[in-house]
DNA sequence: GCCAACGTTGGC
DNA sequence: GCCAACGTTGGC
């Protein structure tokens, strides 16, 4: 198993937006950046997990945890000329851009910020923690994604 | 294929 | 709202 991070505006989208879904399920669309591209459509599989991050906000920080229910598939908003996302360069036989299915898991009861990310002593190696990150996806390894589970739970 | 100009992201 | 950092575009 995997581990990502996923971004999102929460006024876009957020975690509570995510629990309410039918099944607490939704795709995660619109990403129209070609290394975040090449994550979805070759590397995120099916039972990955994945920190569900708020950016953009008065807090930003790492909100909760979902998993990967489906895996890579064209994201067809590309194909709706109504969406915000339409892009006429990706066609039915060649799609540019793909997505995934997530599930959420679970919200956790206190936020772990960018802030305490960024002092820590293992975690502000995380790309997010770089200013000037333009992806929407990063990976996580073992080491970061346990730390982060352990400050997640002693914040209870 | 280079690179300047431009647009976007995202923290502050 | 500012601006740094980065990705994308397009002229050459």
């Amino acid at each position: 198993m995997q581990f990502w991070l996923f971004k999102s505006e929460p006024a876009c989208f957020s975690i509570d937006d995510l629990a309410r879904r039918s099944k607490q399920t939704e795709q995660w669309d619109g990403v129209r950046n070609y290394q975040v591209r090449n994550m979805l459509r070759d590397d995120i599989k099916q039972g990955d997990q994945a920190f569900f991050y708020h950016s953009s906000c008065p807090e930003p920080g790492i909100v909760g945890r979902m998993e990967i229910v489906k895996e890579g598939y064209p994201d067809y908003t590309a194909w709706d000329i109504q969406s915000e996302h339409f892009d006429p360069n990706s066609s039915l036989e060649h799609p540019r851009w793909f997505m995934v299915d997530v599930k959420f898991l679970e919200k956790f009861p206190s936020p772990i910020s960018l802030t305490e990310i960024k002092r820590h002593p293992v975690l502000s190696k995380m790309l997010i923690a770089k200013n000037g990150n333009r992806l929407s996806i990063t990976p996580v390894t073992q080491t970061e994604w346990n730390t982060l589970l352990k400050l997640a739970v002693a914040k209870k």
